[in-house]
DNA sequence: GCCAACGTTGGC
DNA sequence: GCCAACGTTGGC
């Protein structure tokens, strides 16, 4: 199983939002590397889930629901495509960005190397360090 | 509000 | 094919 991070900004898309609608296809990804990681995406895998800007701070646990399949926001023909996501179950504390600059486990989690790339692969123990803080 | 990082666009 | 200009993202 591979694990991930997707990002976005809690005022534009949040957590809250998702858990409401229990799942979401999770459109709008624009960014061809990110798209790269989309497709590598199987069910069951799991997904940190993000929240940028205004909170910085891993805020839930989400899992891919169904493989990657053209993303329903594009053009007929583009090269864009989405995952379905549902959530599993919200971190007890978040995990903020801070925490996770602060942690020797976590320097080379990729958020921290392309903080701009909005969907990330996570490393099996990075995944498990970040859960750690997020239930201690 | 600023700025660094980085992707995209378009002129040459 | 190169590169300057520009737009966007996201941290500070």
């Amino acid at each position: 199983m591979k694990h991930w991070l997707v990002k976005s900004e809690p005022e534009a898309y949040s957590w809250t939002t998702f858990v409401q609608e229990d799942g979401t296809a999770w459109t709008g990804v624009r960014n061809y590397q990110a798209r790269n990681n989309l497709n590598l995406m199987q069910p069951g895998d799991l997904v940190l889930f993000y929240h940028s800007v205004s909170e910085k701070a891993v805020v839930g646990i989400a899992e891919v629901a169904a493989l990657a399949a053209p993303d329903a926001t594009a053009e007929t023909g583009s090269p864009w495509v989405a995952v379905a996501l549902r959530p599993v179950q919200p971190l007890p504390l978040p995990v903020s960005l801070a925490q996770i600059k602060a942690d020797a486990r976590l320097s080379e989690l990729a958020l921290l190397r392309q903080s701009r790339l909005s969907v990330l692969p996570v490393r099996p123990e990075e995944f498990d360090a970040v859960l750690a803080l997020g239930t201690k």
